[in-house]
DNA sequence: TCCTAAGCGAGACGGTACGTCTTGTCTTCCA
DNA sequence: TGGAAGACAAGACGTACCGTCTCGCTTAGGA
């Protein structure tokens, strides 16, 4: 058998794995989902679970790199308009994107959120506000507090507005969100690089 | 038996049973961390912890009233110090007094955290933050934001910044990421409303 | 708790899992039962199980005990009424002893039979057979043939008698069975002994 | 394809097996032994060993064919030196043939035994004495027990004999287990036919 | 010499039983 | 009489084999 090339049926296995953890997901959470529901589910062997993921995380780090791959694709053309040159994450598309899927991010990454998800989230958010940061200390110089605890920073406080949206019924559009996020940030972020608003 | 007076045995039980959650967080962690461990540390019958706890979580759950107390007072003398109207945190000492005790504090909060640890100190940021904003919005008006989200963006950009600095070994002092937080924060603040720092 | 003293709920436990064994040892054979068949018979937690016993073979053997005690009570009592000093087997006891409780000895030692089980008999007959035989060796002198031999092929020999009667479902009566393993076994244990009948 | 007519390979992937199976049971026992082994050892897919046999023991028990045709060539030349008439079984020729492959043979039917094995001898000497048997009742009439007991028993003991042997690494030589046997058989046979050694 | 059906290796798969682990309840005995 | 000790039912876990299956490659034997 070719090297490198995958089974069909394995990638159908491994797709009715992450189906049914979806799936199940929504409708029971995830700390109650079981091994056994996910195989029920997905009509597959409990042997062949084991043979294709570790255990219920690696089958739901598995799926991750697919969100992070959406996570980019989506975040990245929101930073043309984003405008203000203070704005290091793109928020706006953040709350468009994950309000569309409300269903799966709530129970993703709302409440006690799956550590796992809210890491892969996080991180691929401090990449991209690290990322702009950077290119703002090129034109900038040094700003007057740590870069990396900005970043920390705005990330934190982005995450945080996520989660309280996703929690509270998304009380408020996306676009009221990413304006408070943005009212409450720029002006920080150009202090810290001197600038006056 | 006096009644309302409770039994001094009791009282001994209970405080070992804390101890040794708190002994066996510090050394392989809250979730690593069985009952059947808490019970042979505190050498207590498996039925004893069931009498005075519903589980794990619960036994956690009730000394974090002594938490919350603890945190109330080292935060509320702080808040005169803290100079700026616009600074809804106590942030400086509540970094001051995590570090003080950083390896139970990294034990609780750092990393993935425990959540109901992270959700009490959350709920007492946020009881504080919303009262100080309260008052802010008595005297200024309203802000052209959603107070509520502003009080969510402030306590989790500063639980962010807490839970990277213990994670990282406090790679700063205190007093440092106190005015890290306060640059960021504190000309958002006063844009939304309508001031210009 | 007293030590050596043995719970009575572990003795109520231990005693619904050895009915619970031999009841489906009956029905559907050792080798197709399992541990899950034998807690749901018995109304066991499947730990309860591993709790007392290694595996399903250290249940069977526990049980072996009493089986060696009650053939050592049943053979015992047969020896004065064997007559024939060359009768090193309690044979007539033995039949009727297994006739008498057929069904679990055809389950137990027919067919392939249960490896343990008839190790077990096997073991208490040969302790039976060599301590006659080193009777009659203090009183006759050496036989012609290694005493250890002369064992293993008498209780060979009526082993093999036994499981096949109760494969055969009992065509001869036990005392017919035992007239034909003392024809057989008689005149030989005489002839090694310089005796001729 | 001509039919009836087997391919090469076909031979040589059943040798394989069968040789596989052979040198797996002399290392770590028939019961110990997986498919999985088997196939290993063999370099043979999983699906042409059970395009070619239902499961293990099938395995084992097309190789008995040939161990059945040794054993009868071995034994029945044995007869005319038997000597005695009295004497139903080549058990020189039986101790002396298991004797030279014993490492095979005591994994085969020592300890426990594998029970397909065990019973294939078993068979194969129950015909031998129950053909010579018939023979004797045709010159002497009935014997006063019955013949199909006396060759089981004869053929227990025999066993019996055989399997001890093995087991304790064969402490006397074929001919003295023989000599043995023949004692302790012979004036018990006759006895039965009603004849006085 | 080519073609084609078979044998074959590789190994994915559903299924079943295993022995382990932890939870929260229940029972017994002792101080 | 309340707490220590620990037995217990429940059920999820990750492992080990089994026997079935699908896939392409190889390879003989008839055209």
């Amino acid at each position: 058998m070719a090297k490198g090339k995958v089974d069909r049926r394995v990638q159908r296995t491994r797709q009715l794995l992450h189906d049914a953890l979806i799936d199940l997901i929504l409708e029971k959470g995830y700390d109650r989902t079981t091994v056994q529901d996910i195989i029920d589910r997905a009509n597959v062997g409990r042997s062949t679970f084991y043979a294709h993921y570790l255990d219920k995380q690696d089958l739901l780090e598995s799926g991750l790199a697919r969100l992070r791959e959406e996570l980019g694709q989506n975040l990245a053309g929101d930073d043309g308009a984003e405008g203000a040159e203070w704005m290091l994450l793109p928020s706006l598309a953040l709350f468009r994107h994950t309000g569309q899927q409300h269903h799966l991010f709530r129970a993703m990454i709302g409440g006690t959120g799956i550590d796992v998800v809210v890491k892969t989230i996080d991180e691929a958010l401090t990449a991209h506000a690290q990322a702009l940061l950077d290119q703002l200390i090129a034109e900038r110089g040094q700003p007057c507090v740590p870069p990396r605890v900005m970043v920390t920073y705005l990330v934190g406080a982005l995450m945080a507005l996520l989660t309280w949206w996703l929690d509270n019924d998304m009380p408020y559009p996306p676009e009221q969100m990413d304006q408070t996020f943005r009212e409450l940030t720029v002006s920080g972020v150009a202090a810290v690089f001197g600038e006056t608003q």
